[in-house]
DNA sequence: TAAAGGTACGCAAACGTTTTCGTGTTTATA
DNA sequence: TATAAACACGAAAACGTTTGCGTACCTTTA
């Protein structure tokens, strides 16, 4: 590459100092307008352009924001970064994406890059395997500096920091009770491991829609499955039985999806015999047969906030008090859950 | 924010010089084992590191690769993104995402932005506008400074840079002929407006494919989607017609699922009266249903190699011819393409 | 004509690091 | 006991920028 024209190389030109050229290219009334003006033209002409890193050096402030995610394939987290990138750009910062695939160690190393300095702030969507381990060391040393930190969607209760989050109680159990409406009585959940936040929510909302609508709690249709091993194995046990349930809640659409491929190839017609809702941001559910209904999440809406959160923290200097936006949850309702009676 | 701790401080704490401290804390044996480890311990203890951004600007180099897409909500382009960040994370160097939103001034924008100093190279995959305007001064300026520049799916033949693209055509061609070894005869293509680079590379494929095999081309059959209106409605256009193709290569995903679910609206068994085949790196064609048979993309792949090209032009000092690096695509077949016959 | 003011610029510090090249003190050697 | 070597550290430059302050020169004013 070829090296970049800087201010001290154009003072060289003239003969001039640095402080010179500095002033001259930024207007000020120090510098006689003959010198103003041959130091803007040649700088233009070789098209000078501060260098950044100096800036954010000499500022104390990279107008970056770092993002650490669990992985970058899966439209609900591209959403995300859409709703981050969108509001971040509009206020003149800049998006750094770091993936932690789900792995402690990877979560760990990524914020010490990114902690560094070569951010102002961080937005994070806990890994499966912290969430698992419960190890908070790095977020509690972010916390313990005053460092700029937005959890969303996988938080963390006991750590203190913006969060933004959907309502997964409230999701789950308008789900369910649309489930139960449409004459479903025996209504399977297809969850995560417990340890995961998001999933255990969305079952406390299935279970509260099943009280309150007076219907037992029958655990032997709450299934967790083990996203490191066959989806599709783990799935076909559920609905390949003798009195398969007849209606899931999946909590995401690639498990409804799979249910509703396993459903049919069994024979099973969707939603008459089986009705299915997923919580998704996808694209999967629209051309699904039939489409299926589902919990949208909003997840360019839950990146926009993350990212406004963030950027009052770091702009602001008066200590504010830590906030949790929770966003609502609606059904899109597809034909996978036309009425079953 | 806690200001971080930094050499100059602990050199305070210590009655030292920076220099002493740096040296120090990298083990110098200039330094006296005695001082060394007080030094260390007090700096472990404060959980001192070094600010990237001093080190950034000492060194010259920032160990960050700037990514300009159109999009990022986008199964092709997250995998792409995932690709690039597992190659570069191995390496040492981090990823800046920056959306042009399919806009010309934005990739601009984006580019003066990452190429201040922010990013040792850039990969982009060109927008949209600035293909139909054909305006690349910015990447001629670049070129110019010899800026480390990969270009990977939509790239601009003009700009000699290192590449990465699909063979668009052989995977065009590949589909086409599957479509015509399983019985079809009037196979229709449903691409994207000329100016889209891979649109027409794909076209060109299908042409190929149908001339080889001695059909005469139906130019009625080729139709271009105008991706900033109502898609459905395009395509609804091209099958719901007195006698519509027995075949469909559609040069994505989302445009061969549409097809697919209005051909089962019109009551069209699928593949019996109509085969369909998408371009894709989706999730969408397996849990369609039938499942689409796809030329798959391989964006992962596509991904690493170009952050190979990138990380290997950024890191040699001798000027090395410029590379292009063509992946094949693949047939996955699924069941939207079993044996017409 | 001396004081006051204005004009047009340079100096130097600051941001935080690394690294080369001194330099003063101690220890070992002849 | 002088000399050389070894030891332990500091000064300063470099990366590129901004900005408060100092200053030399010129012009005005009383």
């Amino acid at each position: 590459m070829k090296p970049r024209i800087t201010l001290k190389k154009i003072a060289k030109e003239f003969g001039v100092s640095i402080s010179t050229v500095s002033k001259a290219l930024k207007d000020s009334h120090e510098i006689s307008e003959e010198t103003r003006e041959k130091i803007k033209t040649f700088a233009d002409y070789y098209n000078y352009k501060p260098n950044s890193l100096a800036l954010q050096l000499r500022n104390q402030r990279t107008s970056v924001i770092g993002v650490v995610i669990p992985e970058i394939v899966h439209h609900f987290f591209s959403t995300v970064i859409n709703g981050i990138e969108q509001y971040a750009n509009k206020k003149g910062y800049n998006v750094m994406v770091c993936l932690s695939n789900e792995s402690y160690e990877k979560e760990v190393s990524n914020f010490a890059v990114l902690t560094n300095g070569s951010v102002d702030g961080l937005i994070v969507s806990v890994a499966r395997e912290t969430q698992e381990n419960q190890i908070y060391k790095h977020f509690e040393a972010l916390i313990s500096d005053d460092f700029p930190l937005v959890l969303f969607d996988r938080i963390i209760d006991e750590i203190k920091c913006d969060k933004v989050i959907i309502d997964d109680i409230g999701g789950a159990y308008k789900a369910t009770n649309h489930l139960i409406e449409i004459g479903a009585k025996r209504i399977a959940l297809i969850t995560t491991q417990d340890y995961i936040t998001v999933g255990s929510l969305r079952k406390e909302g299935y279970l509260k829609a099943i009280v309150s609508n007076g219907i037992a709690i029958d655990e032997s249709l709450i299934f967790k499955i083990d996203d490191t091993k066959d989806l599709y194995e783990q799935i076909q046990k559920i609905i390949n039985v003798k009195n398969p349930p007849d209606a899931i809640l999946a909590v995401n659409e690639i498990y409804a999806a799979i249910a509703l491929k396993t459903a049919k190839a069994k024979g099973l017609s969707v939603p008459k015999d089986i009705a299915i809702i997923g919580f998704t941001s996808g694209l999967i559910s629209e051309f699904t047969y039939p489409p299926l209904t589902s919990v949208e999440q909003h997840g360019d809406l839950m990146g926009r906030q993350a990212a406004e959160l963030l950027i009052n923290r770091i702009e602001s200097t008066a200590p504010n008090e830590f906030q949790k936006e929770v966003i609502s949850p609606n059904l899109k309702i597809r034909e996978s859950t036309l009425s079953v009676n």
